[in-house]
DNA sequence: CGGTTTATTGACCTGGCTCAATATGTGTGG
DNA sequence: CCACACATATTGAGCCAGGTCAATAAACCG
C-alpha cells in the first residue's frame, strides 16, 4: 500500500526540502512513511471541531479549508491548504483539532499516523525540526491574513489572497499565469471576511488584470495583481537560503 | 548572571508545564537556561523586519506587539505578547523575523540564546516538542484573530480582544475581574483592525460591562463579556489534559 | 508648569452589507 | 441527449456600521 503513496510523499518531501536542509536518510525516512488514502467530497467535513485525530493529512489534489465561526454562524476561512500541504501538522503534537477542516472541492488526502511521524521525528531531530518550521510557515500566512482582512480594502484582499495561493502552488513566471482555484465566490467571501455579493463586484472591477474561469484563475497581469495586493513574497519563504541556517539539529 | 533570573524562567517554565508533561531533567533544563535582560521602551522597535535573531524573546513585565501594515502603512497587530510569552519563539526554527516585534509599553525582557535552545531540545526531545506545541497554541490564537477580524463587529471584536488577554494572564474567577492591560486606545484599534476613534466610541457602548482605566482594565461583568465577545477560551489550552496526550516524545 | 500623548466628541461620508430578483451553470437520472 | 433540480453567479436598490476630518479636552511626564 505505502508503494503507490511514495509519488504523492515525494511531493510532502518536496515541500519541506524548500525550507529545511535534510540528509538522504531523512529524506528517506519521509518516503517511508505509511499513508493511507481517502478522499473527501467538497463540502464535506473532514475534521470536526474538538475532534481527536490520529493521522496528519497530505492535500494531494483538490482544497481544504480550515473554518472557524461567530455566533451567528456566520463562517470565516482561516486557512486554505493545496496539493503538497501537511493539512493538519500542527496535530501532531496537538491533536485536539481547534478548528474544523473542511473540502472545498473535492479533495484527495493521504493520511499519515501521527505515531509514524512521532517516531521518525524522535529518530531524525532535523526532521521534527523541518515539521516545526513548515509550521512555523503557515503561522506567517496566518498573521498575514490578519492584516490582509484588517487593513486591505476588498480588492486589495482578493488579489493578495491569490497572489498567495499562486505562490503556494508554485507559480513562477509573471505576465500571464494561470492555476487552478478550485473555489466559489462564496468562499472566497468566507476566506476575506467579506460578502459574496461584494465579491462578484469586485471580481469585475479587477476583470482586467485576473479572472476566474470555472475552476482555475486566469492572471492576466501578474505585476499589476501584485501591486493591487500589495504583496511581498518574502513571508513564504519558498526561496531556500533566504532564512539562515536551514539546518540547526547538530545532534552533539 | 543567570541566577536572579531564575524566578522569571520559572515562569516560562510554568507555562510550558500548562500544555505539557515534563520530567523534572526537563524542567531543569529549561531552569538552567542562560537569559539576559533588556528593556524597551514603549514605541521602541525590539526586532525590526527581515532581521536574523539569534534570541528568544521571553517578555517578564509589560507587552510587546508584532506588527503587520499595508501599502498605505496602516499598522495591524497581529499578536500581543504578555508577561510569561516567549515572543518569538518561531524564531529558534526561522530566525529571518516576518514581522516586527515592538513594544506597546515600556517592556523588560530575557533574552534567551537560540543555541541555548536548540541544543537543550537536541538533549530533551520532549522539550523540543513543548516549545514546538507552545508555538502552536500562538497558531490557534492567530486562527482566532482572522475570525474576530473577519466575522464579529465592532464590539465584538473588543470584548473578544479582552476576554483572551485576560485568560492568557491567568484571570480565573468570574464576575468583577481587573487586569493589566496598558493598551492606548490607538493600539487596541490596531489589534482589531479598527479605527481610533471608532473604538473609542464602542468602549462608550461597553462601559457597564467594561471599562478602561488608566493601564488596565476593569470588568464589571464577566459573564456578559463573554456573550458579547462570543467567546471559547479552548482554544488556548490552558487547561492540562485537555488536549490528550500531552507527552509524545518516548525516546524509543 | 509646559509640552506632548491620548481620549473624546461632532459632522459628514462611503465601502461594503442586506434583501431580493434573475440568470447561468452543472450534475444527474431517464 | 434532454430536462429538471440545485448550486453558483450577477445585478439592482437602499441602508448603515464604521471611516474620515477636525476640533477640544484630559491625562501624563518630565
Amino acid at each position: 500500500m505505502p508503494h503507490q503513496n511514495r509519488a504523492d510523499l515525494q511531493v510532502f518531501l518536496d515541500r519541506l526540502n524548500l525550507r529545511s536542509r535534510l540528509r538522504l536518510d531523512e529524506q528517506q525516512a519521509v518516503l517511508n512513511l505509511p499513508a493511507y488514502a481517502a478522499q473527501v467530497d467538497a463540502n464535506a467535513d473532514h475534521v470536526a471541531l474538538g475532534e481527536m485525530t490520529e493521522f496528519a493529512s497530505l492535500v494531494v489534489t483538490g482544497v481544504l479549508g480550515r473554518f472557524g465561526q461567530n455566533a451567528q454562524g456566520d463562517r470565516q476561512i482561516t486557512a486554505l491548504h493545496v496539493p503538497g500541504d501537511m493539512a493538519n501538522l500542527q496535530s501532531v503534537v496537538e491533536p485536539k483539532a481547534t478548528s474544523a477542516l473542511q473540502a472545498l472541492s473535492r479533495t484527495k488526502i493521504l493520511k499519515i499516523p501521527h505515531q509514524a511521524l512521532q517516531s521518525a521525528s524522535a529518530r531524525h531531530p532535523a526532521l521534527a525540526e523541518a515539521l516545526w518550521r513548515d509550521c512555523m510557515v503557515d503561522a506567517a500566512i496566518l498573521s498575514q491574513w490578519v492584516v490582509n482582512i484588517g487593513r486591505r480594502d476588498a480588492a486589495g484582499r482578493i488579489a493578495h489572497l491569490l497572489c498567495e495561493t499562486a505562490m503556494r502552488q508554485g507559480v513562477r513566471q509573471i505576465g500571464a499565469v494561470s492555476f487552478d482555484f478550485p473555489l466559489t465566490q462564496n468562499q472566497i467571501a468566507d476566506a476575506t471576511g467579506m460578502t459574496s455579493v461584494h465579491v462578484n463586484r469586485t471580481l469585475k472591477t479587477l476583470r482586467s488584470v485576473v479572472t476566474l474561469a470555472g475552476r482555475s484563475v486566469q492572471v492576466h497581469d501578474w505585476t499589476e495583481l501584485v501591486r493591487q495586493a500589495d504583496f511581498d513574497a518574502a513571508y513564504l519563504q519558498r526561496d531556500i537560503g533566504s532564512g539562515g541556517k536551514l539546518r540547526i539539529a547538530t545532534g552533539d
